[in-house]
DNA sequence: CTCTGGTCGATTGTCGACCATTTTCTGGGT
DNA sequence: ACCCAGAAAATGGTCGACAATCGACCAGAG
């Protein structure tokens, strides 16, 4: 086996360079859902302890993006339909809550950061760059958690972010379907959170959203690996 | 159904046997809030090594019980008044939310359930048993979350609750204030529940909650020891 | 052929040790 | 009483080695 796993930058602690290299692997396919990591083998190709890598892989199971099953292993997460439409009704319930809350900040001076990441969502949807449609349509999302100053909302949407990007990742019909349709519900969002309209603003995400969760197969949260 | 043997606990590795003793410890008061968790001491008392100990720690940071200090330590959290509203504020929205997805089984085979929590709560606070009546309190709410069969909610209450046990533990000016109050806003929580109405208990849970987030102190998550 | 039981290699869990970094204590000097 | 340098203690990070466990494989009995 070749060595899968490379420094993508220098300069960087030792537990955090390595949780950013695995995470990068996860989040672009190198490693896919459902693979494991070995740590012996990680650990040699990184040239680096056993250690300093449980530390990291501790991290990223924390973020959930990879489930330890002990004397088994480390896997990465597979984000079941189910799961992601659990989120999304949760959003729909408190995401309206964290736009009205950051609405005043969304009105001053972080104004142009919310048309920017519409933009920057814009642009990407039109060049077909799909990691960086992703990552705009997260950062899009964030922003309302972010300036709401509300601790507990702003845990929130960390512990969903990286789930939703994995998923995204993978299943891409989201944009494939209908590219421009994306961008045009973002700019109501946008557009219906700068007005302060907090009903407004749940209506669109509902549209915003595939599907309710009720649409969903009760597969009841397929998190485990297929080994299992 | 037929399982006749089952492993109740899944295995367990000794960071998990760690992380419940320090667990039960914080919670039972045995560790005052803002105490402080030397490692070589619990390695030692406990006969294990700082490695185990350490993920330990970690995990009771991740969940909010702990906070590490670097080259100072790690220390019980003291939850802020301003955490607890924030967390309400975000309950407001969801536990509706619980209740009605909770509402075929309350009816049906848990309804029993539900009205002997609240019964325990109510002798729990006829006999001034503040641990009993918070476990009972804690129970209540909690039955939402479980019976929703939405894993997502289900992690969010598991992420609030301990939190607020150790507040509850520390300041029950609650309970002491108005005894019966309580019961009866839980008896009308549940009233509403099994009729199904999901505005009520919306109403009914913002009543209950002692005062909004709007009324907090700007005091930001104290969320540090006091030595700092 | 199927089932039981044991062995073996691979992988993770745990340990004790070592050193670096930071904080805290201590004691002398002013 | 104050200040500062040095010592002592605690944590942070890393490593290599050993123990525990799992999955797979294989031999023998029915």
């Amino acid at each position: 086996m070749d060595h899968k796993f490379e420094w993508q930058e220098q300069r960087m602690t030792t537990p955090d360079g390595v949780y950013r290299t695995l995470r990068a692997a996860i989040l672009d396919g190198t490693v896919p859902p459902g693979g494991q990591l070995r740590e012996a083998h990680i650990a040699a190709d990184l040239g680096i302890s056993r250690s300093p890598l449980r530390e990291a892989l501790t991290k990223l199971e924390e973020e959930g993006l990879v489930v330890k099953i002990p004397y088994r292993g480390a896997f990465v997460v597979e984000v079941s339909a189910r799961e992601v439409a659990e989120i999304d009704s949760v959003r729909l319930l408190v995401e309206p809550y964290a736009a009205e809350l950051s609405a005043e900040a969304l009105r001053g001076p972080e104004r142009p950061q919310l048309l920017q990441t519409v933009e920057d969502l814009h642009r990407a949807m039109e060049q077909d760059d799909i990691p960086a449609s992703i990552d705009a349509h997260l950062r899009f999302h964030r922003l309302f958690y972010d300036l709401s100053g509300h601790g507990v909302l702003q845990s929130l949407w960390n512990g969903w972010e990286t789930k939703l990007r994995l998923h995204l990742s993978v299943d891409h019909r989201t944009y494939s379907e209908d590219p421009h349709q994306l961008v045009v519900e973002h700019e109501r969002l946008a557009a219906v959170a700068l007005e302060g309209d907090t009903d407004a603003f749940r209506q669109e995400l509902a549209a915003h959203f595939p599907m309710g969760l009720r649409a969903q197969t009760g597969d009841r949260g397929e998190r485990t690996p297929r080994h299992v």
